[in-house]
DNA sequence: GCATGTGAAGTGTTTCACAGCA
DNA sequence: TGCTGTGAAACACTTCACATGC
């Protein structure tokens, strides 16, 4: 993976991070220490220390830490110094509100393009993204050097639509689709399993 | 949490295997050795048998796990005996494509109602879940018992909700808001984070 | 004095490897 | 023989506690 030994866990928790610093600077603090950011992230103060520390040393003994550089090197760190372009597939019923949610965008990536097997009616619910035939989906991404794609097609095209993503470049892939995929070890996959997430909670509630 | 000492990771592989095991059922396959429930399920055969062991014994040496029985053990663990209602609260982008979303009753959770501050707009998205006003969010959980929910409200309303919910009895909470829940220690709360999801991604490509 | 950075201890989870049983 | 069930080893992650430095 290019970088070296971080808990997986770390770089969720360093998006956290890095939306509490975005906060804290708005409110113009310039330092912040780990006590307080910690309490802000719901993590303890020893683990947030831990999981900066795993790239460099950026606190001052005795104050703190300081907000907008701190803020600056998360971003860099998770590759996002640049509007991180995003392919969306699969426009149906999930898939268009997510073209419609905003969140993606207020965290800086934006959805350049969704591409579906019936475009025009994804057209006609509104979505003001191009939605394009997913015959062109190849073409798009090489053109394009797309590395990120949401994936909300129905579960039997999951599995194909995402081996010909993988084979176009794509690098990661935010999967909505309640299936194991199968991908080459440099590709990473999320997985985003609503039905999951529910059954979860069945178990805790008494 | 009642239950004996059971990892947190293992309570969501129980999903996925119960998902295998059903697949398993309808093409009418009886027994399913470790081995192979594990491939389909991404998982080591190891972890599989270490997992179902937490609960009992159902295999049979030299043979497997018979697949029906397996399938029924799993769905009683994960509280699914019966139906579970769940209410949504939010009915706005994502929370109205939520509602329209088959996954949740393919699982086996029917969404009862939904709740908004605006019903009329969310029913004008031809929605077929009743859309109920935030008011009556209290009345409603008590009445029918209510101890699930989604929650998909703006990020600045979703800590209040959050309070009124667990008030009213909900025991186990879906969160779409990016901000982490302060809540009691009997409640649960799932996040499902859409853009962290994405940054995340973000670290892994190159 | 105060808050970071970090070895070391502790906790939780996964994997191994093999005994035990159909 | 084949496959489960499980102690023990390995690994991963978290927390502690304190030396270090502003």
């Amino acid at each position: 993976m290019g970088k070296i030994d971080i808990p997986k866990k770390a770089i969720y928790r360093l998006s956290i991070y890095h939306r509490c610093l975005q906060k804290l600077h708005d409110n113009n603090v310039e330092t912040v220490s780990s006590t307080t950011l910690a309490r802000a992230a719901g993590v303890k103060p020893a683990q947030l220390r831990k999981d900066l520390a795993y790239f460099g040393q950026f606190g001052t003994r005795g104050l703190g830490y300081p907000v907008e550089i701190l803020s600056n090197i998360i971003r860099e760190t998770l590759g996002r110094e640049h509007l991180q372009p995003v392919i969306l597939v699969g426009a149906g019923n999930l898939g268009s509100a997510l073209l419609r949610y905003q969140g993606f965008g207020r965290e800086g990536f934006e959805v350049v393009a969704a591409f579906d097997s019936m475009p025009e009616a994804a057209i006609a619910r509104g979505v003001m993204i191009p939605v394009i035939s997913i015959d062109r989906l190849e073409e798009f991404i090489e053109e394009r050097a797309i590395k990120l794609a949401i994936l909300c097609v129905p579960v039997e095209a999951a599995q194909s639509i995402a081996n010909r993503l993988v084979n176009a470049g794509v690098q990661g892939i935010l999967n909505f689709s309640p299936i194991v995929l199968e991908v080459t070890e440099e590709v990473t996959v999320n997985n985003v399993d609503l039905a999951l997430e529910l059954e979860h909670l069945g178990y805790f509630i008494r």
